[in-house]
DNA sequence: CACTTCTACGTACGCTGTACCTAGAGAAGG
DNA sequence: CCTTCTCTAGGTACAGCGTACGTAGAAGTG
């Protein structure tokens, strides 16, 4: 089929006419590019093998540690060779991604609540961001969707049919849904972190408190409780959450 | 003062007897650090103006664009000298960013309404987000609370005052309001990036949906309207975060 | 068989953050 | 005054990064 004259070319898409056939338009996008082609040899390892050693570096030395260089090695591997499987360091990232997606045990069959749902769910992916700590700070960061995400995104699409909202706002809903999760987690990393920098920050945010150049603050501060318990401060933030979402939507 | 005997110390925080002074704890937080001790000779730059000059550069070029190096030669300084301003390059991102939150123009007086002082507050905080692209990405992966910082949590804790709600709710409350607002914004910068990316990831979502593996993502594309106004789409979602917001708190 | 197309991977380039060192400026103590 | 001490300025150097490019050989196609 490839049998075309090459000789006229109009676009400027065209492949090149020198020695390298050019790959005319690799998609951006990893996932519209096929795993294998069929030809030439086999390839020594796999998609899911190197996000696997991508994950294991990044779950045991973080996500400053997986470098091109880095998981090639674990993997046996020249580092250029990373080169065949991965065009850019990102789509690694986006194979890093989509693998922990996989992690979701999504039940079948909606419970017919949707608040009961939309909790687990949200209580799944709360674990899954505190297994994988890194993952929290790449999503914010960098969305990509491949197909286990897409999984996900079904699922809940699923869960919140019975919400009678329309297609494109149980979207929005579940930008607000993960987009609140995301961040209580990464809140959450970035506090476990370094005890030091904790320590410092309330140094400070009290010493700021007592200046008298942030009365709110201040009395924030004095009529605050006992620092919550981190797991009744998701459910309650998560609930809040849950309501705005199912909340009809305002008819202005 | 500082005359006592520098034999015995029984702390191990006493600076080394060794040549260099060693100092002895300097706070990881830029903000306890004094910008200026009085000794030696007058630095020939501020805080102030590095900060403008990164993020001029990160205006213009990028976040990518702004390393140690090239601010230092936007200020017509060595590489090396800014070190003496910030001892890591992320505290010269805190910089930046606490320099960003000085943009805020804060009404002195909250309206009495609550709802329209967060949504007020909220189109401020929009602006920013839009006028530095590169915010968004920053502030959701490292919180830094300098002094203008403070200043936007004083007003948001003033603003919310009239809610009842307690002092430890009302900072939740500011985290969920300042992360949604964030991630959409994060959002439009990702979309806004790449025109490929975004034709092809449409290309792959539909193309998913039609595969059948995805039910109710195909379901909810077809009941999907056109692509929403963005701005009526913050307006709508903005709307359900204050509402989820100023809920009374569960009695669970 | 030849031919094509793939994989594997070494080398090399430009860039990064920053540890370390040397000068010299200028305030503080005698 | 001079000495001393602390600070700033900035050069050099190093380890590590992503990745462009080229070459060698394996495997499938005609």
């Amino acid at each position: 089929m490839p049998s075309s004259d090459p000789s006229q070319s109009s676009e400027p898409s065209a492949p090149s006419p020198s020695g390298r056939p050019t790959p005319p338009e690799a998609p951006e996008l990893i996932w519209l590019r096929p795993e294998r082609t069929g030809r030439g040899p086999r390839p020594a390892h796999s998609r899911e093998s190197i996000a696997a050693a991508a994950i294991t570096i990044a779950d045991t030395e973080g996500l400053d540690a997986v470098s091109m260089r880095r998981v090639a090695a674990a993997l046996g591997a020249g580092t250029m060779s990373l080169y065949n499987y991965v065009p850019k360091k990102e789509h690694l990232l986006d194979l890093m991604l989509d693998a922990v997606s996989g992690e979701y045990r999504l039940p079948p069959e909606p419970s017919g609540d949707v608040r009961v749902d939309l909790t687990r769910l949200g209580h799944e992916q709360l674990a899954i961001f505190r297994r994988h700590p890194w993952v929290a700070a790449l999503v914010l960061t960098r969305p990509s969707i491949g197909p286990n995400a897409l999984r996900y995104t079904d699922h809940f699409l699923g869960v919140t049919a019975p919400s009678g909202l329309a297609g494109g706002a149980r979207m929005e809903a579940m930008a607000m849904f993960n987009g609140f999760i995301c961040q209580f987690a990464q809140y959450e990393q970035t506090a476990a972190a370094g005890a030091k920098w904790q320590a410092e920050m309330v140094g400070y945010l009290t010493q700021a408190a007592m200046s008298g150049a942030y009365p709110h603050l201040a009395q924030a501060f004095a009529t605050a409780g006992p620092p919550p318990d981190p797991d009744r401060a998701f459910d309650r933030s998560l609930d809040r959450v849950i309501s705005a979402i199912l909340a009809p939507p305002a008819e202005d």
